[in-house]
DNA sequence: CGGCGGCCTGCAAGCGCTTGCAGAACCTGT
DNA sequence: ACAGGTTCTGCAAGCGCTTGCAGGCCGCCG
């Protein structure tokens, strides 16, 4: 096809060792030489063989990433912020989609990574040991996003605090009796619970929980329903809800797509939103602002162009040794940073900005965990209780929590 | 890292050669030796380079998905279909996001693509000339989902079809003043258009028009409001046909995010879907479900698999010469097939099944062109117009067609 | 029994780059 | 003017596979 090293060589008048080095912009050439190089090169439309310098140097130029489900949204936010990211420090993005669990079997059997990647991200798998054992075998830097992973490097939000605010939220209009719509795992061994049992589930529950605890709401198990991570699953958990012999005035959906389908079942039911149930989703679905939701939004896109970044970074700054704990500082904690709004962006993305620059790490040993901040986008499904005074035996114990209080 | 082919090879007692040959099954191999060079490899854990496989046998292994935008629902549900198909047959998929009119024209440019891929995927972009001509000179086998490129190879549904389908449906319903809430450019040369042009827009307007004209219903440029291919496009277009003089009795939404645009307008106007206003979609978008959107549905996940399917028969039938155009029979035309429903799918997906066999190809000259079917579902948001006979002066002309009457 | 065609296997020449090392050319300071 | 640096450049040895070609070994036909 097009022409090889050597062509340019000659057409320069240098050897291949020279064109390489000058194409690839290493120091020690003339910049004289380089020029002649370059538009030798240009002449020709000379383009390198990834093949050949990947054989050659040893690096592969590729990152995998490693998603539940490129179709959910969520997801493929993500993989859009990282793309460019990626893209746009020259890399390649090797793409494995796992489906369900048996293609996560599948995946962590036959590790498809091995001498394919110089890196990888995964994406919000809560990683068994075994898995975590695969992975750090590839012996590459691994970058978590989603979750928290013992010994790698991570992206996330806090998802206990974000679901904190949204049901303090919820407490601030009035609200006593404040029911969960849970993406939690249903019956701990059945078939039908979530494959891929995100983490998400689990601490916004928490989150959920502890903000009715801080303001004296005693947790009534009763007002908390489980179902899929999906439309379908929030539209069950409504409905469950609402079939309690006490429903809730308000609920709290651990994800968007979960409150779409609580919205749903309250409109079937012929329920008013919010005058008769307020919602509160989380996430920062595209389409929850068509349902007018009010919601907890995270930076998506953002996330997976930081944690692109912080690859970047791990891969630049590779240390020989120490793809995972090693640290011999005491403790096997990570770096956790909370970033506040700041710079420049190279995905556009919802909220404020962040960036990671190279040479941030703290320590080699100790993998970095970012987290990045949430906020809560109030919209038109949450308002003050209908008949407020109906709790009355129960409002006395609640003390009022500002909105943005602290939330630890 | 882990080990390379020579030690394979020392550990069968075999050469170099025997174990290449040996692992990737060509058949010049005897049985007992291959049984050796395989336990070896197992017990070594060996796996090939790709990188010395790649620079060696000129094959990248690779296939190139050029895609407009990852997080458009749409879109990643093809990549579904595609990846999984590349997967199970050994292909790498490398990823390109356009992003926009500037990516767009940084990636035809740049053609990063060149000594990278073996063959290449595009989605619903309808390619200029320009475009074309660079893809050829990649000279390798070229797949576009969604659009119809002379040309090359496709895979897409009968848009006008579809669309006809739609609007025959709110004929039969009694429906007169029909309006359309289009995708397409509005200010042709303005910055505000939808910057990748895709086809389904036009392609729809016709098959709306073309259904209303069969009808023998008058077109009326005040039932057509174009906007944006997304939700607010849908919300704006259905506030302008609703600020018409004579507004219609229901609306044919080119895409289910415009559907649910209009649906959010209707609403916010106090109007009732369906009893004020019927409304129809397209695509079978999974939240078409949760509005109780009639649609049309196409099968998505399907396309991007039969796309990859065809891709690897390209590969599989890689004739020398001729990676477009260059047919010595009469025309230029692609050779289509309609498929009806049938058997096996990789990857599940939502309506009948359709696989594509290796070697079905008629002319290796003449590119193959895909046509899947798209099918109805009707849900709630249809239904007669209020007061039928509002329209009485117009009734007299309509001739009522079956709703599975053919289409073309 | 010689020869011929098949089947397996090994040899070795690449594939097109990268990079350690050494040499050439040019500075600097003394 | 010379030793000791710097800077550039070229040499050539790989990187780990694939594959055309040739050769060895058999079995079988004439």
């Amino acid at each position: 096809m097009s022409g090889s090293i050597e062509e340019v060589a000659a057409l320069a008048g240098v050897s291949t060792a020279t064109v390489s080095r000058a194409l690839r912009g290493l120091p020690n050439v003339a910049e004289s030489t380089r020029i002649r190089v370059v538009e030798a090169a240009a002449q020709l439309l000379y383009v390198a063989s990834p093949q050949a310098s990947r054989l050659a140097s040893g690096r592969t130029g590729t990152v995998g990433v490693v998603v539940p489900y490129v179709t959910r949204w969520f997801f493929a936010q993500i993989i859009s912020g990282t793309e460019a990211v990626l893209r746009a420090a020259g890399l390649d993005l090797l793409l494995y989609n796992l489906g369900d669990d048996a293609g996560r079997a599948r995946f962590f059997d036959a590790v498809p990574l091995r001498k394919r990647v110089d890196a990888v991200l995964v994406l919000c798998l809560p990683l068994t040991p075994m898995e975590i054992e695969v992975l750090q075998a590839l012996n590459v830097p691994v970058v978590v996003v989603g979750a928290a992973v013992p010994g790698f490097a991570g992206v996330r939000i806090d998802d206990v605090a974000g679901a904190t605010v949204a049901v303090r939220h919820l407490i601030n209009l009035g609200h006593r009796r404040i029911g969960l719509i849970s993406g939690g795992a249903t019956g701990e061994g059945s078939a039908d619970r979530e494959p891929m049992r995100f983490t998400a589930p689990t601490d916004r529950r928490r989150g959920y929980r502890q903000a009715l605890r801080s303001a004296g709401i005693p947790l009534d198990p009763g007002l908390e329903a489980a179902g899929h991570f999906t439309v379908r699953g929030g539209e069950q958990a409504m409905a469950e809800l609402l079939s309690a012999q006490a429903p809730p005035t308000a609920v709290f959906a651990e994800s968007d797509e979960m409150a779409m389908g609580a919205l749903r079942t309250l409109r079937r039911a012929g329920l008013r939103v919010p005058d008769d149930m307020s919602v509160v989703g989380f996430d920062g679905h595209d389409m929850a602002e068509l349902f007018d939701l009010t919601t907890i939004v995270q930076p998506v896109v953002r996330q997976g162009a930081i944690a692109a970044q912080l690859l970047l970074s791990l891969l630049r700054h590779e240390h020989p040794a120490s793809t995972g704990a090693s640290g011999d500082d005491g403790g096997g904690g990570s770096t956790a940073w909370d970033m506040g709004g700041s710079v420049d962006d190279d995905a556009a993305d919802d909220a404020a900005g962040e960036s990671v620059s190279a040479d941030t790490r703290v320590d080699p040993a100790v993998p970095i965990s970012i987290v990045v901040p949430t906020r809560m986008h109030v919209r038109g499904t949450t308002c003050p209780p209908r008949s407020w005074g109906d709790d009355v035996s129960l409002s006395h114990l609640a003390r009022p929590v500002p909105p943005d209080a602290p939330v630890m």
